[in-house]
DNA sequence: AACAATCTTGACCACTTGGTCAAGAAATTT
DNA sequence: AAATTTCTTGACCAAGTGGTCAAGATTGTT
């Protein structure tokens, strides 16, 4: 029976479940706060009877803390263009657009990451201090490099990337506010780029990199 | 007896309780968010029984709605300066500047709002839909203002609000994590200054104002 | 001093919550 | 098909929560 119908050759029903479970658990601590969420309802988003959810992961804890990885490691991916990059322009600007795409489709992640820090990181501070300290480090050491080989005008690496990551956040942690001010509207495919744009051209400007095509540039110049 | 030891003259002592309160309230509220602060803790922070807590805001969410009332006057407040100014370079830094000192000073605030809009601001809706709007309306239209005039490279003037206010307010809502990546301690009096310009200045000319006073300026130029 | 208004507080309650458990249903292996 | 492992689920519980209440203390007023 090799092309049988053994359906599920992918995954076990575990994983299957196990993602199902923090998909839903993603949306509910993000609307909620961890302390406001409640197994219960996760278990009816995830339309799963609240005992199952304790099957696979026995605390709230431990399933909140699987949410944070997954959110942690997405975004560790997003930053990869920066090391690739040639220079400020283009590993900026990238960096950006990767932030900001991530804002938009995955609003949820950012906002239980923005929630948990707020409260002062009680259950994730390990993550802060260990990955996140790395991380920051090697990106901080890149973006000095650009400014020593005059790329790029001197500022704190630190100040430039909180910058970029309280902008494009934004968009995601304030998603509803942002909705509110535009007439109770989510942005429009036109309005994500032009904010894109925007935030791209006020920083690359903002630290004196060379021009960003305004124009769509027809020739050389 | 005009000016007897009749003490309390200033507020009853209903008023000084309910600035004590408040001011517990809004630690709580930003450390714990909603649903995880529970009345008992922010009676403790008051040094006050539970039971009179009650007594001067019945329930949790109206003084809840207390603390959010006290936070957004305050920043209405901050954004004067805006109104007042001549043009983009004096008004947006100036407005930086406040919202920044503001971050620094009375951080619990920034991070209840933070924390409420992140999660759809299920209490305070009404604010973003009168107050906030009608104050946003009221920026923008300084800002096209001074894009007509050709004081700064024409933007979106809510992208450049939401710019302002998530560079500044991240100092405030993710002190944690900016404490964390600062070998774990709070930002000094020259951090600060430093954050303070190059975000100042990184705006200004990303927007294409008159340059900033980079060095003290000895004399005219 | 008597009265009224405001404030204080321990004890209490109805309700929700995270988590448990044991009995059984499915799926897998032998 | 029997045995075994994995998964499912309703019923249950101890702990904690927002909120109540009534008795008393304090303060102000006549």
């Amino acid at each position: 029976m090799i092309l049988s119908t053994q359906r599920n050759q992918s995954g076990s029903k575990r994983k299957e479940n196990e993602a199902l479970i923090i998909t839903a658990a993603e949306k509910i601590f993000a609307d909620m706060g961890y302390a406001g969420a409640t197994m219960q309802q996760i278990a009816d988003a995830a339309g799963l009877p609240k005992a199952n959810l304790h099957y696979y992961f026995p605390t709230k804890e431990i399933l909140y803390r699987n949410v944070i990885d997954k959110i942690f490691n997405l975004w560790l991916e997003a930053a990869d263009i920066f090391d690739a990059a040639e220079g400020p322009k283009d590993g900026l600007s990238s960096y950006i657009d990767a932030k900001l795409e991530s804002s938009r489709h995955c609003p949820n992640g950012s906002k239980v990451w923005a929630n948990e820090v707020i409260q002062g990181a009680p259950i994730i501070q390990d993550y802060l201090e260990s990955k996140l300290t790395a991380w920051t480090h090697s990106k901080a050491e890149i973006i000095e490099m650009w400014i020593a080989k005059g790329l790029m005008d001197p500022i704190n690496p630190r100040t430039l990337l909180y910058f970029i990551w309280s902008a494009t956040q934004h968009y995601a942690d304030f998603q509803h506010q942002i909705r509110t001010l535009n007439n109770n509207s989510d942005l429009t495919e036109a309005q994500w780029s032009e904010v894109k744009e925007d935030i791209i051209k006020l920083v690359l400007k903002g630290l004196g990199v060379k021009h960003v095509s305004e124009c769509p540039t027809i020739s050389d110049e």
